[in-house]
DNA sequence: GGAGGACGTGAATCACTGC
DNA sequence: CGCAGTGATTCACGTCCTC
């Protein structure tokens, strides 16, 4: 995480497929990118009233044809790849003029589809011309870097977001307007500048506090803003110098954030919590050797705890907590935390899974000075 | 209209890269396509129950690699295109595994996208892992055979059916299941019926009474179901005899309708009031990660908030604005909206709920004209 | 008969660690 | 790298059954 310390929170300036070329291989452990859409648009729009659509007619959304396109995005992503951690992920936003020609050709690069996901906005322009539907969402690709590779996905505080629930494919938010769109003597700097609520969703699921998340198309940098509220390392690629310096006056402008602790305390994500081996109960005197444990808490299903950590039952069936339940259960495979109980001092049957919490919370406290013996 | 009167209302048994050829040229008003969407699953998936999940394994849903998935996908979109009238519309729905192939390609034999459509399922089947977010919808694409060409597309009726507001790319509908769901003993014919509802509204959307609808994976003849409940012909091609066996006997049940001009008459379709998570306070900067909240305004309980929207209190004790709610309430369940207060600019202490007032205000204003992007 | 709970199910690229 | 062991993981509906 620290390979890349010069560039850190960094905008380099020019065109993403000459700078990161210059960047180490393997060192960003996350990417997004919001490249050209290559709109397509033929002449003036006019609303119903006669005033005049302002249209993305910026220069750099404007290729020949396809192929121009397909050759342009198939050098940033392979560049993008490159620079790509292992275990990094990346995603691409678009809409349907550009992301479907996007999406085949990072698949061709093996990049690994995880999600799409659609932003659908609540307040999208209408159609004034009543010949389509209203374009009411854009598209985003979530993607590994290469198949069957780990990622970070944190599902939980994802899930805290979503009031408990899993979180879903479908992300309501609206366009960037009012304080938050950036504007020049009320003109807006960006024709396509995009909310920071989504990349806030974007950095939460996909990187942690510390991590150096990648923008090669930075615009005014919103990434950047976002990154810094979530104590993450950006860096930002912009061929455009007054982008630059509107996304450095910006980023500049936001505090960072005083309490780190309350970032990184997402996860309750329960892979980080340290495993703790059913034997570990008999190492420290939670469980002894020659103690019954009953299944489900059923006077029939009993079985002996032995010194290995291993269960026997009355008919010499032995094996592991979990073993033994999947062959009690008879599925396929079984947790046997939640299955085996043991006889509490006041007699009542109580969950092995109590114990675990209470080794647990031990192990964590902060040890008494006198524990340090000789140490 | 009338050039294909002997196959009108008929589903041909056979590969549509074979059927197609056979069909005369420009003779088709729209085409659903609903073709295998490739989805390469590797092992086996059991629910947290242990029970296991019904994956789609079929046969015709196997290729070998994306190559020989593009030069199938090529084959049946020229067929399709040469078929279709010039001032014809044609529909594809996948979801990610395939959409971006079949995209890409369409566009590549001069189709021309109109929009894309995102089918937004309310009960998806969830992650059962925790590894990804919840697949909760698919994606159409709606294009025409040529760029420039006239086309049909019923705007007046697409906006009754939403409640006289333009309709949006965005589309609602629950899963095929219940009584549409096609089954013999219990076990469904089709792994992948699509429900109804959805092809009503492509029809309505796209067609006229009278017109020709081609389906080139008719699978169990959704499609030609709703064709004949709005009026129009359809053609189908199936390979399989027990799909095509299936689906004769399910249109054949259907009665024709009587008053074709109360096909005018369309149902309406209230949009829910959105929900909005506590977590989108966030995300929009209404709140801050270390923040910290009162709960009833008693000095006594306070919790800090974290980034992923959760609370923490000064015991330890974790959890959303519901369930720390229902733990400091004792009750059974409890609405945090109504009980947690932060302070405000002046110092007062305001409900939370305020907040997400003004976020749902926020969200449905119309944007300055500015705002729009051209999209 | 109505309320409420149990159960089934849906296009799914669905684990990680240690030996 | 393969294999075995461990143990983490679900939402909205519709249908059927019980009370």
């Amino acid at each position: 995480m620290a390979d890349l310390t010069l560039n850190h929170d960094q905008i380099l300036l020019g065109d993403c497929r000459d700078v990161l070329p210059s960047l180490p291989p393997a060192s960003v452990d996350l990417i997004f990118a919001d490249p050209p859409y290559n709109l397509q648009l033929r002449g003036d729009l006019l609303r119903p009233n006669m005033t005049h659509v302002a249209a993305v007619d910026d220069a750099w959304d404007s290729f020949r044809d396809f192929s121009a396109y397909d050759a342009f995005t198939r050098a940033w992503l392979q560049a993008c790849q490159r620079v790509l951690k292992d275990n990094g992920t990346m995603w691409v936003i678009g809409s349907y003029h550009n992301i479907y020609r996007v999406g085949a050709i990072l698949q061709d690069l093996g990049f690994w589809i995880l999600n799409d996901i659609v932003w659908i906005k609540r307040n999208p322009m209408p159609n004034f011309r009543g010949v389509r539907l209203t374009n009411a969402h854009e598209t985003l690709i979530w993607c590994a870097k290469l198949p069957g590779q780990k990622y970070t996905f944190n599902y939980h505080a994802l899930r805290h977001l979503n009031d408990d629930k899993q979180m879903r494919s479908d992300w309501e938010f609206p366009l960037c307007t009012g304080n938050e769109r950036l504007r020049i003597n009320g003109n807006r700097v960006h024709s396509t500048q995009k909310p920071e609520a989504l990349l806030y969703r974007v950095l939460l699921a996909s990187s942690n506090v510390g991590d150096v998340v990648l923008d090669p198309f930075f615009g005014t940098g919103t990434t950047g803003a976002v990154a810094k509220r979530l104590a993450r390392h950006y860096i930002g690629i912009e061929r455009d110098p007054s982008y630059v310096e509107a996304a450095r006056g910006r980023i500049a402008a936001i505090d960072p954030p005083t309490n780190i602790a309350a970032l990184e305390a997402l996860p309750s994500n329960k892979r980080r919590i340290p495993r703790i081996p059913f034997g570990n109960l008999l190492e420290h005197g939670l469980l002894q050797a020659g103690q019954q444990l009953w299944f489900n808490r059923d006077p029939a299903l009993v079985a002996t705890l032995l010194a290995d950590a291993s269960l026997r039952m009355a008919d010499g069936t032995r094996g592991s907590i979990h073993k033994l339940g999947t062959m009690l259960t008879g599925q396929p495979s079984c947790n046997g935390w939640e299955h085996w109980f043991f006889q509490a001092a006041d007699g009542s049957l109580a969950s092995i899974d109590l114990l675990r919490q209470a080794l647990r919370q031990l192990s964590e406290q902060a040890p008494d000075a006198d524990d340090y013996s000789g140490l």
